[in-house]
DNA sequence: TTGTAAGCGTTATCAC
DNA sequence: GTGATAACGCTTACAA
């Protein structure tokens, strides 16, 4: 659809500016096949009408129209990352560690010509993720952060939907995740306490979420018969939130000497209420966080923290999905951990 | 497509898996476009036909393929939103504010059951952009920052193509930008310092960036004759950068006795380069960062910084493109912003 | 209220 | 090497 003379003899578009195929074709007289071919890097066509289908094409603005060649092709090349904004929603986003892994793999997908679709986490069982593969929206799913929804992820995978998750690593996980080795971050920071002769420790966390419930567990293993072992869950994983629930905790129970929060964020809440109890790390009570977001240094005091290999994260995530897209199997993989020791 | 027994007797599928509306019409004894109408809400249908057809798209779990519903219909329901990610590459996510405006974002496209196609800012001139409409693979862009862009922004104005900015907002820009009144913000900082007594001013921050540019400006009118005005600009806008600047700044400059930082991450950088010279804050020197992350607040010392009412960006951001989707006008905002005084 | 036919802009298949 | 032709799965006339 090309501009045509009206009545007037003003330029006149038929219904809108778009150029097709079929328009370019006509201009460079050659068949549309041609133009394809051309587009798609064909080895079959001619420098000459090469470089002159492309010379057209250029000229007018001519892009090929991806609804109609991913109606052709089986591949959409999209991938949708599937991102838990609803924790923040409505407040403010604190801890930018899940942003780092969407860069990440904003990145990584960025680098094989693949689009990101990015969706806010839906609850439910999964039906709408079936639907997009069906719709053929897109081709796969990365999951940022694996949150309660192990279950529905079970489903998916008995359902050959292709998608990996950045979470817990489960050996009895039906499908792909990617996360650092929890496990061994609870049990680094028990034996930090360990060493610093603390013997009453509370875990800061949702154990509803597999990640967190086995950092948990790491813990409980480090503390053995040494330590005694209490839990604060806030529902919501936020700030304010485990702010609030220390600080009503504190109000009528001892104070523990040590504390192992599932986030840098959660950590910094926690120094806060505990502060404001009379109690000051590391003088009473030895905390460690997690993550090593850049802001754990630089708090006072600077926090004691398990750091992720998260840099990597992305590419790995991606790398797997694309061979579960391609019809192949993908591990799953633990990501190293350590701690760093600071002030804390 | 849909089963067929094949030579043998056993179940074969055809190509895939997919069911298309064909099968779903043969099925449910009606037309394609009847089912269609059913699938589009369409009022012409019966109840019973509407109950029916549902019925049989259900139980083969059908979906309408989005990709020849795209390739006949105008629009995309597509919107690419651009973040730069680039000035995080390789490195840790600090700020969380770009992210608190993409949840905004993405809520309120998910509301108009929009898709969020999430690019990386690339270099260029936009004819990647022009593209993207042309291609129909999205109706119109957000970019979250306006960065330098400025001058390929105008281009795509000039163009026609659909997208508004968070940024920025100037009378002379030919295309509609949101954000916070940047240069009151500036004045409102320095109001402060001058309150203060404080006579020699530094601006920590990048003036390539346009909105930042504004936030100088508005510091240098409060200056007027009352203060001198130093500027600090490190090229790229990390915590690290801006620590490294003003630590080399401060090796042979005497230090200044205020800041105003583009940023409060930027503001916790200066707080630490500065303690290290042997300067606190507020007793030597005041301090104003930008942005009212949840950490300043809990920063020792709590830092005191200009909040932007981003709560509402995303919804004004997304309710503007889609006006100007609509082929209609849209005005530029601004958003209020005030000063929040704590210890810096 | 429903059905028939045409066409959206590509790519795949097969000729030439 | 290149071109004609037929899908891909849907929606939009228009007809019944």
């Amino acid at each position: 659809m090309v501009d045509q003379p009206d009545q007037n003899g003003r330029a006149k578009r038929s219904r809108s500016m778009s150029v097709s195929m079929a328009d370019i074709a006509r201009l460079a007289n050659v068949s549309k096949p041609t133009v394809s071919r051309v587009l798609n890097g064909s080895p079959l066509v001619t420098e000459a009408t090469r470089k002159h289908v492309l010379a057209v094409a250029s000229e007018h603005g001519y892009a090929v129209n991806r609804n109609a060649q991913k109606l052709r092709q089986t591949r959409t090349d999209t991938v949708q990352v599937v991102l838990d904004f609803a924790s923040h929603r409505g407040g403010r986003i604190a801890d930018p560690f899940i942003f780092e892994l969407l860069a990440g793999v904003a990145e990584a997908l960025s680098v094989r010509n693949v689009d990101l679709l990015l969706s806010s986490a839906r609850k439910g069982d999964g039906r709408s993720y079936q639907d997009q593969i069906a719709a053929r929206v897109v081709d796969g799913f990365i999951f940022l952060g694996q949150g309660e929804r192990d279950p529905m992820l079970r489903k998916l995978a008995k359902l050959g939907v292709p998608f990996v998750v950045w979470g817990a690593v489960d050996p009895d996980e039906p499908y792909c995740a990617v996360g650092s080795d929890n496990l061994l971050g609870g049990e680094l920071a028990g034996r930090y306490f360990l060493k610093q002769g603390r013997r009453r420790w509370m875990f800061i966390g949702n154990d509803a979420h597999a990640e967190i419930r086995m950092r948990h567990d790491g813990l409980t293993k480090a503390a053995g018969d040494a330590a005694t072992l209490t839990t604060l869950t806030s529902e919501e994983m936020s700030y304010v939130s485990t702010y609030r629930a220390l600080k009503d905790h504190l109000a009528d129970h001892p104070a523990p000497d040590a504390i192992f929060a599932f986030s840098d964020t959660a950590a910094m809440a926690a120094i806060t209420a505990m502060r404001e109890a009379g109690h000051i790390a590391p003088r009473d009570y030895s905390l460690v966080g997690y993550n090593n977001i850049p802001f754990a240094a630089d708090f006072t005091p600077a926090i004691t923290t398990i750091e992720q290999e998260t840099h990597l994260a992305g590419a790995i995530l991606v790398e797997k999905l694309m061979q579960l897209i391609d019809g192949g199997r993908a591990n799953s993989t633990t990501l190293p951990t350590r701690l760093i020791v600071r002030e804390t």
